[in-house]
DNA sequence: CTTGGCACTCATCAGGGCAGAGTGCCAGGA
DNA sequence: TCCTGGCACTCTGCCCTGATGAGTGCCAAG
């Protein structure tokens, strides 16, 4: 057995790798471990399935693929996942009809809030299995105009105009009372010093004039500096994910332990393991796949993850992707979760 | 609560009665058919297995028990429950200390979207059943103020303040242009004359005006008038329910075929036949108990939904409720879902 | 009207037998 | 040296069986 083998240091002869391949896609497809006899007629070798078996014997040794028990067929490991798709799948484009659906159901129209609902249902619609966005971090988008509403005493809301699809309002506990002239030249001096800029380039101007200029402010610039810090104030909304597809889950036999979809659904409503998963994939360029214990999240374990990061103005924003059982059509799912950020971030950019 | 049913001829004798509560309530505690035997030992009638049987053979001709096959003991019906809730329950009140956890809970500084949630939580995490929350008919809130902002162009942002935990803002398209100076003149006027009315009578004030007095109004009282009756148009929001804590129905043995849970889970996404369910509360008096097939929604059969209607300024504004397997503890349900609807109230409240 | 006794039904479980799928190993052939 | 057919072996899944236990319905006696 071994002196034959290109052993582990060796990279996988042609066809162990065309074994491996078809025994991922078989195995894709049916959901069943699939034997040496399937494999001899379906991988296009015209080999018997005895030297099938041998073949198979030597992956097994190297960890990718194993038997769930003595005399059923192999089926693929982690790290067998691992090596289908770095090194093995073929990704299918789209065909432009497709495309061409997505991008209708991204509706660039909407406010924010509801294209990223959008563009989770999309990813769980097609995949049939569970989808997650990132909602875009607020910073970027630039400022539009800012007002200031005197609600009571000293409470005063602040509007912060994005643009047309984009509204915030903040309310804001003051120190002092202003008077609604006052506001309203606070507002005008803000909106000439600041409109254009992003939140955060707000904030940091802001903060720049109050240091730089304090001496020759008037009082009335002061204040409204001030008032701006505060409105610009960095309420983080951290927990902000968006899942949907939940459902689909149900479907794939190898999560349907109760106690499996209990902790999966569990995490869907804690978020917070999910998150941190999804925020390290934020940094990073093009499709990130994890494959069962790689994302380390206990929960996970069964479920690989595919995710993209969609950019604004250059960018990145945020993230969305997939959530489904080891066993899913890489090939499939890869080019939509890829088309879906990318027409996610178009729909954003549109409207600045 | 709902109708009724005194079902056959006669009305339950006393011992009939007891051993139906009886057979109720050991079937919730334990999930599983009760048989003659425990009920002897369990009702505290003194009676043999022989005679509880004769009468079970009564209660089966009537309909409100059943055996799930020849020699298992009895389940209650649908219509078992029915009775059981109407004539037999008895309802403890929760303890003060469990009232205040609930009040410390529903926060009114919150705004009324996550006290909504707040409260939707609640209900799934004391209850570990599925929580739902109606959310509020704004249409009673008073109207503080109105702002208009100019976007660009013929695109106004119009700012509706109804208090101070709660601010709607409305993107307008408007047939011509308005300059910054006449949008304000405007708001001005409209705020001088619909100040504390609530959204449907500043509806209904702007449409009497604008046929009463159109011919003495000038015309920027008229644009006015137009701007208002966009403003408070009726972008009915008709899908707002909350769902939480749906996960807590994995729990539930009579509902883990998975088929079953599918077809709930999407009707927690698809929101419309819960919704309807809802919508056919929100007039009722206190709480209401659907059990099984009552609800008219095939999706239900299994469950049971028990909902109260809560009010705002003494009108009721939206139901809250709870989905779970009929098999409940509805003496622990009901109560919680009672009080509940009463803080939400009370919090909501508080704030005008 | 109540009760104990008895026969009956049904679900559940463990065990045995059997077919099918697949493997590992080996020896013979190219 | 590699490929292949053959064979024994192992495991699963299925069906059938019989035993057990829980619970019922009915009846006749108290």
């Amino acid at each position: 057995m071994k002196t034959t083998h290109t052993s582990n240091t060796q990279p996988l002869n042609d066809r162990a790798r065309r074994l491996l391949r078809a025994l991922v896609e078989s195995y894709v497809r049916e959901g069943q471990p699939v034997g040496s006899r399937t494999l001899a007629r379906t991988a296009g070798l015209d080999l018997s399935p005895a030297s099938i078996r041998n073949v198979m014997s030597d992956l097994e040794e190297m960890g990718l693929v194993s038997s769930p028990h003595t005399s059923a067929g192999r089926v693929p490991t982690a790290q067998g996942y691992r090596l289908f798709v770095d090194s093995l799948l073929e990704i299918k484009p789209l065909d432009s009809q497709e495309v061409r659906t997505l991008k209708e159901r991204l509706n660039p129209e909407l406010d924010t809030k509801s294209l990223v609902e959008s563009a989770s249902d999309l990813l769980s619609a097609v995949t049939q299995m569970a989808g997650m966005v990132r909602v875009p971090r607020r910073d970027h988008a630039a400022l539009v105009q800012i007002e200031f509403l005197k609600l009571s005493g000293r409470q005063v809301l602040a509007i912060l105009v994005m643009n047309k699809n984009e509204v915030q309002n903040r309310i804001l506990q003051l120190d002092r009372e202003y008077s609604h002239s006052e506001l309203q030249q606070m507002a005008n001096y803000l909106n000439e010093h600041l409109a254009g800029l992003d939140l955060r380039q707000a904030r940091e101007q802001v903060l720049r004039e109050m240091k730089a200029v304090r001496e020759h402010m008037n009082t009335m610039m002061l204040a409204a500096i001030q008032l701006g810090e505060q409105a610009f104030s960095d309420q983080e909304q951290d927990d902000q994910v968006v899942f949907t597809g939940q459902i689909h889950l149900l479907d794939y036999a190898e999560l349907s332990s109760v106690e499996k979809l209990r902790s999966l659904f569990e995490a869907f409503t804690e978020k917070r393991d999910l998150l941190t998963l999804l925020d390290t994939c934020i940094s990073a360029q093009g499709v990130q796949i994890f494959i069962g214990q790689e994302s380390g999240h206990k929960v996970l374990d069964d479920c690989s993850v595919v995710t993209a990061p969609y950019n604004v103005g250059g960018q990145v924003v945020g993230v969305l992707g997939v959530i489904g059982p080891t066993r899913m059509a890489y090939e499939r799912i890869i080019p939509v979760v890829d088309i879906t950020a990318k027409l996610l971030g178009a729909a954003l950019n549109s409207r600045n």
